[in-house]
DNA sequence: TGATCTTTTGTACGATAGTACAAATCACAT
DNA sequence: ATGTGATTTGTACTATCGTACAAAAGATCA
């Protein structure tokens, strides 16, 4: 059903608004929040630096406005894909099936608003390596629970395992996933061009297959006792 | 021997160039490279802003230096610590030696300039995020060397395993490690208080851990084929 | 002590930042 | 066609940025 757009909704150009978000999400995934400029985004979108206020207020306001746009749909694809895990009976499968459920809506869209979840996630990770203040605040109210939730998926799978290695394997999954969209070029260029670390489908098996792998490690305490002295327990 | 310093090495304050550094890495390190003006750090070291245009000339200039501080001593004691992990005879054990020689330094002290090297590698995180050029360049030509070098060591502990597959193990190990410095408090949070991501010697245990196994994780061709097809295949 | 060199201070300059706001422009209902 | 409200433009204001530079202060040695 398509109805006619009412004044409220109508612009110029075809809808500015979606370009400025677009331009912002790139230039800030890509150069940092403080190095991009309220002007450097409008000239981007093709748009008035003026326009960018009147839409989003301020530089921090269209930040928090491209948080709004992606959480939302990333966070349901991966309880839809969580749900779906959760019912393969075998525990190996099903951890693996976890952990692509983690990923895959971090790479691909967990929307299809301006074109692929993979900018969202490398913004997310720029921004948490900035300690940017309004995306902390943000991150930790929307991303909290999903992340407790794979969490105990995955040690519902691996029942053997504390949930305190669980917490830091999952961690570590997270800063890898960042790292792989951050600095792509440096997987070309440490394989000799033998792998593209722009490959997102490649990407995405790689790390799951090596997360998968790390997560069935034994567990800390049973493993560390007595094969080896902790090389920084001097101070301890 | 002690000798009286010249004219040359004197300062009126002492030290004043030393706590400029050590004032830009802590506050690049958390805040990003944009965020920090030079006034800022001259007011953190106490000094006046002139201060550190007459010391470094330029701000890239202060980072440069942070860099060249660093590089040097945390390559070097990495190459001892991967020479003597090369000498361990069991495979199993050489592995888990290789990615220790890899990640403590990471963590201790390259050098102990300035307390630490966890926050220089946490101020390399922030750079890689930032995509800052300065960084960028010089990190490309310091440790490219010594990846290369931490692959083929671990290529030789793990020889059925295309070097491709070790490429990207490595990088998401440098990604959990990056990650593990940018947002310890990440961790405390997820583990509800159980752990503390800002506990040094911990995380390293965890994260040899987690490593060795991902590395050890069957290769992705043998392993990936048939079992599930990729999930973001259809546009290949 | 006075000459000389190094370091620190204080201040200023031009550029650019985020944001505000009035005028211009557009889309649409009447 | 015209009025009305939504959007875009252009411009300006203040703050702060990186950096330059002259003067002050300290250290060193004749």
């Amino acid at each position: 059903m398509v109805r006619k757009p009412t004044s409220k909704e109508t612009a110029r150009k075809p809808n500015m608004r979606e370009a400025i978000l677009a331009a912002a999400e790139e230039l800030f995934a890509t150069n940092g929040f403080n190095a991009v400029s309220v002007r450097d985004i409008a000239h981007a979108a093709g748009a008035n630096p003026g326009s960018v206020t009147y839409h989003f207020k301020t530089k921090d306001g269209l930040l928090l406005e491209i948080y709004r746009r992606h959480c939302g749909p990333m966070n349901l694809r991966r309880s839809e894909l969580l749900a779906a895990a959760k019912r393969v009976r075998d525990l190996q499968d099903r951890l693996e099936a976890v952990v692509r459920a983690y990923v895959v809506p971090a790479f691909t869209s967990g929307s299809d608003l301006a074109g692929g979840g993979a900018r969202f996630t490398r913004l997310r990770a720029v921004m948490s390596a900035e300690g940017n203040e309004v995306a902390r605040k943000i991150i930790a109210q929307t991303f909290d629970d999903t992340s407790h939730a794979f969490i105990d998926a995955i040690h519902e799978s691996l029942p053997h395992i504390p949930r305190t290695d669980i917490v830091w394997r999952s961690h570590f999954l997270l800063g890898a996933l960042y790292y792989s969209l951050v600095t792509p070029d440096r997987v070309s260029r440490l394989s000799r061009g033998e792998a593209d670390g722009g490959d997102a489908a490649n990407a995405i098996e790689q790390l799951v297959q090596a997360t998968v792998a790390a997560f069935q490690a034994p567990a800390l305490d049973q493993a560390a006792p007595a094969r080896r002295r902790t090389p920084a327990s001097s101070k301890t």
